[in-house]
RNA sequence: GCCCCCAUCGUCUAGUGGCCUAGGACACCACCCUCUCAAGGUGGCGGCACGGGUUCGAAUCCCGUUGGGGGUGCCA
């Protein structure tokens, strides 16, 4: 049953960016065979010379990287084993599983319609021997009855009456491969013993078992389909429709192990029910039989959940490093978050997020979001009396701590009479208008940290900017 | 149309005949904590699609219905 070197491979084709469900894809292949102690192929499926390209693959390459998912040996390139194929296909012709057809799809369709019956090939040039020539594809002869059933490891036995089985295309009238014929042989060529792919695969499962079985190659020991991920209209993730592409989650300031973490949540559970946790705790957790068969919705908002929870796990000087790249700043802004860099870390969902919560130490003068001047100046109580108590404090201040700071805004709050029934001051109150003209902003960071992190001449310009402005 | 697959809170899931008056997570709401915002804590909202069986007993097994999805290319 268990197989002692299981061979794994995630096979992207190159006709579009690496998205979501790609990845997803290439996440459980790459958990199995990491987990059992197997191989880990990838096989670039580049046979659509015309909507491939070498730029393509450089994303799938890039992201995969990014999420930390390696693969074992080289890459794989389907094109360069077109010939091989080829050769298979013409073998199939000798032996009488296959045969030169000249229709066009658009005959096809037009004898369907016009029985009235399934669209689809009708079997029309099966008998006519045709010669090969610049407009005949090679199909496949499927058998007439009889049934083609396999075992899925996620959605146990299915199958199919070959009856329902069309004779399919195997080489085009230019004489290259399709996918199913490349895919098949691929897999055998490379000793892959689990198929792991999206269930979008399972109606040509059985097609490619009877090429299989016609060129005697064997079968993988294991088919495993993975359940769609789907939009919000619950239909298939498309590149298209749905903006899912990996890279733009990295330039949106998410994290790999979030990704991965996430990802690996999409069909499949730990069993002690915790979800946030390492990539490794995962490997050993994984058991592709324990995937659900049912479709999964790629929730972004759970996405974020997870990436925060991943950020504040980071040690402060990492998380620093990580938020670099989203630093347009440049050096100025590293000096001048690593300070800050826990208080920060605690308070943002995305790398992208950090910059803008340290704006106010980079701007000069201070940008006043009106709202919130609004809110804490206008409509605020005693503001007036709180900046310029609080300013007269702060300039006479002994040291410039947080500590300090804390003492003196307290100080001045009892002063402008912000304060509860015992004659305490009320910080929640007195702190909105000191925040707001010193960061710009009615949330933030703690006060007195970021106001020692300003500095004592800034802080006392922007507090007489502000008292100067009411 | 035909073939195939799927069906537990809004979402992701736990659950494999009794432990389920169905558990957790995200989201949402309230309260607590608190210098704002976060974080954290507590509580709340909310679900086994429907109908038949089988069984002492069904979210769990079987059949059907309904609904959704995938496939049906000389794309992959």
């Amino acid at each position: 049953m268990t197989n002692p070197n299981p061979r794994l491979r995630f096979a992207p084709s190159p006709t579009g960016f690496l998205h979501v469900g790609n990845a997803r894809a290439a996440l459980f292949n790459w958990l199995e065979a990491r987990r059992a102690g197997g191989e880990m192929l990838l096989r670039v499926e580049d046979t659509d010379r015309e909507r491939s390209s070498s730029e393509l693959v450089d994303n799938i390459l890039t992201s995969l990287r990014w999420l930390g998912l390696d693969w074992d040996g080289d890459i794989v390139f389907q094109a360069d084993h077109l010939d091989a194929h080829r050769e298979a296909a013409l073998h199939l012709l000798d032996t009488g599983r296959a045969y030169w057809c000249d229709c066009t799809s658009e005959a096809v369709q037009a004898r369907a319609k016009a029985r009235g019956g399934p669209p689809g090939y009708d079997g029309f040039c099966r008998d006519r021997g045709l010669p090969r020539s610049d407009d005949t594809a090679l199909r496949f002869r499927a058998p007439d009855d009889g049934t083609t059933a396999f075992t899925d490891l996620i959605r146990g036995e299915v199958s199919f009456e070959n009856k329902t089985i069309e004779d399919f295309v195997l080489l085009r009238s230019s004489g290259l491969p399709v996918f199913l014929l490349s895919n098949a042989i691929d897999d055998a060529t490379m000793g892959i013993t689990h198929v792991v792919r999206g269930e979008d695969h399972v109606p040509g499962t059985p097609k490619y078992l009877l090429l299989r079985d016609a060129l005697k190659l064997g079968r993988p020991d294991v088919f495993a389909h993975l359940p769609m991920l789907v939009n919000e209209a619950r239909q298939k993730l498309s590149k298209r429709r749905d903006a899912v592409s990996v890279a733009d989650f990295e330039a949106q300031g998410y994290l790999p192990e979030a990704m991965v973490n996430y990802l690996a949540l999409l069909g499949w559970g730990p069993k002690d029910g915790v979800e946030v946790r390492p990539l490794g705790e995962i490997v050993e957790l994984f058991r592709l039989q324990d995937v659900t068969s049912s479709p999964a919705f790629f929730d972004v908002k759970k996405l974020q959940a997870f990436n925060a929870d991943h950020l504040r796990a980071l040690p402060a000087a990492e998380f620093v490093r990580r938020a670099h790249p989203f630093l347009t700043r440049g050096q100025a802004a590293v000096t001048t978050l690593e300070p800050l860099a826990s208080l920060v870390q605690e308070r943002v969902r995305l790398l992208t997020e950090v910059e803008p919560m340290i704006a106010f130490l980079l701007d000069d003068p201070v940008v006043i979001d009106d709202e919130s001047w609004q809110k804490a100046m206008v409509k605020g109580k005693a503001a007036p009396e709180m900046l310029a108590a609080v300013t007269h404090r702060l300039d006479t201040l002994d040291g410039w701590s947080a500590d300090a700071i804390r003492a003196a805004v307290e100080g001045a709050a009892v002063e402008a009479g912000l304060v509860n029934a015992e004659g305490a001051a009320q910080l929640s109150k007195a702190q909105g208008p000191v925040r707001v003209a010193t960061t710009g902003r009615i949330v933030g960071p703690p006060l007195f940290e970021a106001l020692e992190a300003l500095g004592r001449e800034r802080t006392l310009t922007r507090l007489r900017e502000a008292a100067a402005r009411l």
